[in-house]
DNA sequence: GTCGCTGTCCAACATAGATTAGAAACCGGG
DNA sequence: CCCGGTTTCTAATCTATGTTGGACAGCGAC
């Protein structure tokens, strides 16, 4: 299969420089040096894990297309997902700073996936330009980490799951994922569970309710919010975590 | 009070300088700046708040001194904390790039803070060798929010007591703040709860079974691990995420 | 020494969510 | 169009953890 999904747009400007930009400035040499990571994406396939924990990676991977997660394996087998990797997103920035990975990388689905040079990345790195932005990308991951760990420690279920959605959907509006306001979401009900720290028959209730309630619904991977103010409310969602800001209206 | 605790070191070298100096290389010009940083710290109190949720404080936060932590509250007034911040850690790096705080930041002992402009801060983000250093300080405490999420998610109470144990032994040691196998734990068992996302009675119910079958003893602020080794292994705790690898035999 | 506060501990009871098992719907491939 | 593997959905049962309420211990202030 070549061409993959129906909607599929030109997109001229790299998901990660579109990203970068809505918050740091860029000079050319920059984003002509941005462009050049983004070059050389290969296909991968669904569920095909990119890294795992104990490797030591000699490059960095940045999502160009398609969803992947970071999770860690219990001794128990138990999964517990920790992010989920979006276009424009960096997997393993770490590598370049700390040795070796303490967590895994699998696709969730087909995606294409830039494989950048460790000696690439640190000469991109130099530039005193850069350095900041990939920094801003690492607060902003950090920001997201906090938001899961309330979401898991101190939501129930229904405030969990409502707030995910919330997430995904400014997270995806931002990079322009979101039409109206339904978007793809790729996800299994085992893996919303994975990440919120549910049991898929757990979730499947919760959706249930979401659905009942009339928030939103939910098939073949396409989610619409039929009032995001209803839903951002009953899940105590607040996207200043977000830190998009001003969506910088260019 | 003037002296609080018994055991004092004269420490010259403060903490974060240390810290730091396990991983990344500094050289003199830079370790000077920052121990300049460290120079103007205050004395605070206990349960102060240094931040709050929608600040945009002018300068930023370092724990010098005694014990804080990161929590966000939730609108029924639960409370999660996010991170415990140990003396040598940033409280609030992200200001500098980050607008709005999104979380809060209190004191929970009485503690040494210092008060860093943003000009400082900036000045000294200038230079390459601490910006990379400041990166790597930010990707450990990534590491450690998503060991917490899994703490949260997928262990249950007694798994997630243990590992929050022995992360802090692990950190505390790290810092030269453990003696033998005892440390200092200046935390509440509401603190803990807030914490794992637990409540604080079920945090006595696992503390009780930690001393009845003799993993620990606790008392007065003061806890002993008996028998490291096996706490590790019942609370699958691995402190691969924490990037100490040689503890730099110093 | 007593008061008042905070933190620890304890017990009885309630419940959100886990577990297990299986039926139905869906999907890609031959 | 059928087949085997996934994913979704349901229902019945069980359990870890939450809730409430109250006793007790430690400790600083007076």
């Amino acid at each position: 299969m070549a061409s993959a999904s129906p909607q599929r747009e030109p997109a001229p400007p790299p998901p990660l420089i579109a990203k970068l930009e809505t918050r740091v400035p860029l000079r050319d040499a920059d984003r002509r040096a941005l462009a050049a990571l983004c070059a050389d994406a290969r296909e991968v396939g669904p569920r095909r894990n990119l890294v795992r924990e104990g490797d030591r990676p000699d490059h960095v991977h940045l999502m160009v297309e398609g969803w992947a997660a970071r999770y860690k394996l219990l001794p128990d087998g138990a999964r517990q997902i920790t992010a989920f990797l979006l276009p424009g997103d960096f997997c393993d920035l770490h590598v370049t700073l700390l040795g070796e990975m303490d967590h895994s990388i699998a696709t969730l689905t087909r995606a294409k996936v830039a494989f950048i040079p460790r000696a690439t990345m640190d000469a991109v790195t130099g530039r005193p330009g850069l350095v900041k932005a990939f920094w801003w990308t690492t607060l902003v991951d950090e920001a997201v980490l906090r938001a899961w760990i309330v979401n898991v420690g101190r939501r129930d279920a229904f405030g969990a799951v409502g707030h995910l959605i919330c997430e995904l959907y400014v997270r995806l509006r931002s990079v322009g994922l979101v039409a109206d306001h339904r978007f793809a979401l790729p996800l299994t009900q085992e893996e919303i569970a994975d990440a919120l720290g549910l049991t898929p028959v757990h979730v499947n209730r919760v959706l249930q309710r979401l659905r009942a309630e009339s928030f939103i619904s939910f098939r073949h991977g396409l989610l619409t919010i039929h009032d995001y103010g209803r839903l951002e409310r009953a899940s105590g969602f607040n996207p200043n975590y977000l830190h998009i800001e001003s969506p910088v209206e260019n």
